[in-house]
DNA sequence: TCTGAATTAGGACAGTTGTCCTAATTTGTC
DNA sequence: GACAAATTAGGACAACTGTCCTAATTCAGA
């Protein structure tokens, strides 16, 4: 693995933080200490503030893309998505903690009324534009975009109320009819075309 | 109309701020300048942002339980059902700029590991037991509780997406989509009983 | 080894935060 | 109208915020 360099740290402890907290909960002082460096040189690196969100957000962006080519290497279509809606499980644990790191980021940036809110939401746009492909390449080629939305609302639902109560079981039955919803879904509409 | 005390209008403007802002964003000299009180006058009211914060959730419980018992006025309960949804149309444009009141609060309060947390998971449980008991009036006695916390989650997925793509068009799709699916399913199940 | 650039630590800075105090004012009751 | 209680304004307080500066250190290339 290649040195990391300081920004780079920075960006990644930030990450974290801001997940863990929320972006205007967290000082330059918490991720100083975090880093392991002192509060001034920052400015060194990142000029203010906004400028490690702006840096934060670039990273998700490209873990995200990291992410979905990594699902690509399954053949099945069908799988892809489960790899997603997985996701839920996989990281249950934080979910619980601190609900999901897209969507929270994009609720708060919405409240303060943040000009960065445009590229947190380009996230879920990553998301959205490869579950429609994968939606699209089961057949579903007329409401991909539709079934991609409906799939990421009900992620973000789960995420909410799973962390609102606590509640795991709910979390985990919602992955299984989430699973199962995708199973009943008929399939080979490739030829198929609807008027309009 | 009674005449308001002074803190019950420092809960309400509090409330408004900490929606729109969020609790951690809403300073005291915020919610000074909103009641137009002066910044010290504060702690003969209360004695820490804690406690306004208390005072806000204790508010946010009796409007929600009023207004779910002014739903009750409806006789059926699908449409009891269908107001609830509604509120995502009826608050469109307070949801696309600051998301759920309900699902933000709890998200921050998650994030800022706060004792009030579970009181303000507490008006979520207002709505999923209000929810539980409209669908074993519709006859889904044994399911009550699941399918509550199905719509409070798909409800909670609408608001965040909404709120993240400024997307009013999504909004209302889903609360079509949410009508058809209360519509579609089964009634009169009252009589019927599966095992355990 | 020398030199210029990159990086660092530490602190200054003005402004804001939640909290608390005191003195003045208003209010309700006799 | 007098008086005790409730309420108010205004400011003090230490801690913290994001930002910026300067001087010391480290590093890379000749």
């Amino acid at each position: 693995m290649a040195k990391q360099t300081t920004p780079e740290l920075i960006a990644e402890k930030a990450d974290t933080l801001f997940y863990e907290r929320g972006f205007e909960a967290t000082s330059f002082a918490d991720i100083a200490k975090a880093v392991g460096i002192s509060r001034g040189n920052f400015y060194h690196h990142f000029k203010s503030k906004d400028d490690i969100l702006d840096a934060v957000i670039t990273r998700r962006l490209a873990t995200t893309r990291a992410m979905l080519a990594g699902w690509e290497e399954d053949a099945d279509p069908a799988q892809r998505i489960i790899s997603f809606v997985r996701i839920l499980i996989v990281n249950r644990s934080k979910i619980m903690a601190y609900g999901c790191p897209v969507g929270t980021l994009n609720t708060e940036l919405s409240k303060l009324d943040h000009s960065a809110q445009n590229r947190a939401s380009d996230i879920f746009a990553l998301f959205r534009d490869w579950l429609a492909s994968q939606f699209a390449a089961l057949g579903h080629r007329q409401d991909a975009q539709d079934l991609a939305m409906q799939l990421l609302a009900r992620s973000q639902g789960v995420a909410v109320m799973a962390s609102a109560f606590g509640d795991e079981g709910f979390l985990r039955a919602e992955v299984a009819a989430m699973e199962s919803w995708l199973a009943a879904l008929p399939k080979n509409l490739t030829t198929k075309r609807q008027g309009h």
